[in-house]
DNA sequence: TATGAATGAGATTTCATTCAT
DNA sequence: TATGAATGAAATCTCATTCAT
């Protein structure tokens, strides 16, 4: 299922590609962080991940490619990072973990969650629906375990409601990122994570004993 | 605090260049929506608002002007629809009716929403700082219903928590924009509302003789 | 029939458009002689032309549409010059005084012609084959005057030998424009079409009495 | 006057250097027929050739010197093929000959011929000039041999005339290069030659008794 | 006021050539 | 000798902005 939308390059040796790209995609983060993609220009990159311009071009296509891995990039790091949470157990402590872990994602990885939303709409069709499609399996995690603890009789949630809490969950991360500089005034991390787990659950937990 | 970033006409009938910009930004708004704003041109700008690249340029000076007047727009008509919920009652009735004004507000501008959102950043720095401005007085009316509300004992919450319930709404509503063809499979907008108010009072909510 | 492979401009006033045009074709006809079609620059082409790189892109889409701007014009030309030919009386004067007049356009347009026919294959392909349909055409003038003249009675040719006749004149006619400086150490125009006219001649003029 | 225009080569080893220049020209040939010299790209050339661009650089100092190579190659070709004619017997039948070699050589080199005399005002001035030279000597064969026909008495034709015949094979010759296509919807090679032939002798040879 | 032709800085991309391995 | 990654000058094309009419 993994589509991989490839990028050419007309550099053969495998291991120099992964590292000319990695050069790539952190000197684009920092870049796009700064003005955004439209605003960066390929010389910019280039100079940035620390070559030429041709050079550039001898591991992308397109200035869109270069979008491209950055998103990519950003979402197999989210899915390495979050893989662990399919496994956690169905209980309201797992749950937990499994929002803990993801908050300090979204906190770890800000700036990155932060240009990867404001740029993808730029990406091409193909590339676009890919992405789209990892965004998908993020909240498609928090699904399967909501719906597990529910099965297990951990919450009491309908399973119409249950979309929603995800898409809650996942919203509610990326809010950390988006207005990270106004909540910090009121929160860190761990509070905010504390406030709306809460939150969240007090509207789902079965009372003890009903 | 008006700090107004004036944009700059050179036509001198007040009324004309009040009709003027609405056509720019309707037909900007079209256009942002497909392409956003980098993408689309100053001569689409002016295609799409119905008359010549030389006319668009006698109302405003430069294309980031086209934005900040979209986004100043925007929230123009956000602060007027809104207006009446910092007359609201402390109740939580009161607080009901503020927020299901504020989703309806969202569902009609949803378009709108999301390109000030993604383009917003792309305003010059003392345009964006008065937009942002804007979007604090937002959360900030929420924020003074819902301290009304604490002290009038509707609410257990501590001041603390206050600001963050405040952006919780706010975001919440924008969730319902960025997120509509998701959303949309699962929840009509009165069942959103009301999912997400329940959610909200629930965690907030006193009981009723706790 | 005429499949004109439209040029787009952005400009709209149609006269202004033929002028500039105009503009553009002889100051690239004066530019790829010297240098050829790949050699030279847009930036060259437009300052050729007199005016701004960007001005010469209101008038055309891309360079090759500067190349089929030149070719056709130099078509339309040769069409124009040659217009007489078809109403020329089938005699062996006639077909004289068809050859003569090719000859002298040839003479006329020498650089244009060999500009035309070593560019010409970097047209892309819908402006080639349209290209390519008017020098069938050219061809074909000559072979309608040699088809009259052999039923008017006036040559002894076998139908087979009337296509190779017309490309023969065709062809005779184009090796003066490029083999012109070698050729103009033996003869001068005048004495050119004689010889090639007698050499054609000679080989297709029933003799007056068998 | 053999001003061999000399393509420099880091390479030693003299056979090697041929073996190799031999795969650059036939690819180049094939490269060159379907996109012509400029659109064709050093990498490509290599490829074609079958080794890496360092290696086609190793044998090469230019691109230009590809396309020299492509055209030297040819007239060598051609001067090897052609060698008879200079030692044909000063007869119309030596003449009908040293044609008939010369159209089926052009017939064999078919592209070769077409891609040389489209590009080879690419060339650089002197290879250029080179180039040329050896095109002249081709045209001067046919002249010596007419030149000695005429003084045999097997023709009768002006001194002044002889040039222009010879010239006149030559590009009879090429045309069947140029416009195979069309050509041979009337004739197949042996009928071509013999058309043309006959035409041209027409002209030329002197009545049995005059 | 309205128009749209003109401008040219600047963006992306290509590709001949070099050079370290 | 052979390789192919690196280079950067240069090419094409776009588009925000101006200004004469």
């Amino acid at each position: 299922m993994e589509l991989k939308h490839e990028v050419k390059s007309s550099v053969k040796d495998g291991e120099l590609i992964e590292k000319r790209r990695e050069q790539i995609i952190q000197g684009a983060v920092r870049l796009f962080k700064q003005k955004g993609f439209h605003r960066s220009t390929t010389r910019e990159i280039a100079k940035e991940a620390g070559f030429s311009i041709g050079t550039l071009y001898e591991y992308i296509r397109t200035k869109e490619d270069v979008l491209y891995l950055v998103c990519d990039t950003i979402y197999d790091e989210v899915q390495h990072r979050l893989s662990g949470i399919a496994d956690e157990e169905a209980t309201i402590e797992g749950l937990k973990r499994a929002i803990d872990v993801y908050y300090r994602l979204v906190d770890d990885l800000a700036d990155e969650f932060v240009v990867m939303y404001q740029e993808s709409k730029s990406l091409p069709k193909k590339a676009l629906e890919y992405v789209l499609e990892k965004e998908r399996a993020m909240t498609g995690l928090f699904n399967a375990l909501l719906t597990a603890c529910a099965e297990a009789g951990e919450l009491r949630i309908t399973d119409k409601s249950i979309g929603l809490a995800a898409h809650h969950i996942v919203i509610q991360g990326q809010m950390w990122a988006f207005r990270r500089w106004e909540l910090q005034h009121m929160y860190d991390l761990d509070g905010y994570i504390e406030f709306q787990t809460d939150q969240l659950l007090n509207g789902l937990v079965k009372p003890v004993q009903g």
